[in-house]
DNA sequence: AAAAATTGTTTCATTCTGTCAAAAATTACC
DNA sequence: GGTAATTTTTGACAGAATGAAACAATTTTT
């Protein structure tokens, strides 16, 4: 998909919570731009390239349905809804006209990027090519690159060693045997744990409780990628 | 959700439309129950797991809307109101109360049914998308992350394991053996136990009585996320 | 060659998890 | 209704695994 961070349009009338959203998502390292109307949306789609639509379902004029409705028939454009708590009916709708996936108001911002997160891995995942991508980061296994919203970020070559390993079988727990082999040698023993734990000082927010490098006591490390 | 057809529990003191509503959702496929009163109602609830309630808002005694509340104190499972058409007030009082929906009286069986499916759609999207809600806890089951109001709640990777049991099938119960099956001999006999014990410590307010992870004794335990 | 950065080793502290036994709760039976 | 039997819960413990920190050894950079 996109070398550098993922590229998202806002489309929602709410001026405020669309400048709320824009913040939000570009600390959590998305490319945002925003739309004011479907027809604006139009408009900016013809000189741009998006990897996910966010569109809320409530709008004058044009209504989000329509909207995406309308670009589905050119498009297979991630999308996600915003609905309003009531709008019962349009959940079902939405997902009917071609949505990813719908989350409803008011909503919790950190839960609208575990669900962007979401669909995008699920794309990623199809164009499966030496890209790894977990949480904000991407690494580059080819290059051997790691970097968080296209900054670069620096690893020793013994954490990009590790971090290949990983990256090659994400999800799945490596055993410090598993590990060790995979590099030849080059690492064994509790020096991998030692490794483990520097490359976690630099992906992990809280390097004690690990989201992406998670420990499986016992049977050895795995990094979590959806 | 369920693996089987979902369970509703209709409460009404109408025996006549009590049966018709029965019949007329026993051929849409769901399992139905009847209570003629709230105090019935309880009784039933307490041996019987259902996915949704029905409940009409004007019975003699205790009325649907306290029933609600009361049940509320407690559980999340999803409920649709019953009100008569001029009661204009409950309509709102039941949303308060914790409705999902309500529809007034007198109205088209084809019409409840919508609505149910709705509830209950959105029930089941949610687990799709690999997130389970029971109270103010959501549980991560790709990433494994459990977090209550946006605050991240550790458990250990044994602690994992049972919650990714519970999470892919809430509200059954699983005995000893279907979680030593399920994780591959990683747990078993009484060790699975003392770990149910040990994540009530994380998940209940008060563990003796928990309201999450539930005892079924001679069964197993269960999940309850509605 | 010196300085800086990286990597491995060791030690110590912490955390995790199964086992066991006693206590409590629930059910079955009389 | 009361008692016994069964099941579950609880708490303490010990062994094992992992994490953290400090330091030494090595490699890379200047």
């Amino acid at each position: 998909m996109t070398q550098t961070a993922p590229h998202i349009l806002v489309i929602d009338d709410d001026a405020r919570l669309r400048d709320l959203l824009s913040r939000f998502l570009q600390e959590s390292g998305y490319l945002v731009s925003g739309a004011e109307s479907a027809a604006q949306a139009r408009a900016i789609m013809k000189n741009m390239l998006f990897d996910l639509l966010v569109i809320d379902v409530m709008m004058p004029g044009e209504t989000g349905l329509e909207l995406l409705a309308d670009i589905r028939k050119t498009s297979h454009i991630p999308a996600l809804f915003l609905t309003a708590m009531n709008e019962t009916e349009n959940r079902i709708d939405g997902l009917e006209v071609g949505a990813d996936d719908y989350i409803a108001k008011p909503f919790e911002p950190r839960e609208l990027i575990l669900r962007i997160q979401r669909i995008l891995d699920r794309q990623e995942q199809q164009t499966a090519t030496g890209l790894v991508r977990f949480g904000t980061f991407t690494f580059d296994c080819d290059s051997r690159v790691l970097s968080e919203a296209g900054q670069r970020i620096h690893i020793t070559t013994a954490e990009q060693d590790l971090l290949s390993c990983f990256a090659v079988a994400p999800n799945q727990i490596l055993s410090r045997e598993d590990i060790s082999q995979q590099l030849k040698g080059r690492m064994k023993g509790r020096s991998i744990d030692v490794a483990v734990a520097r490359l976690r000082t630099k992906l992990e927010a809280d390097p004690r409780f690990p989201v992406y490098l998670q420990t499986t006591r016992g049977k050895g490390w795995l990094l979590r990628t959806n």
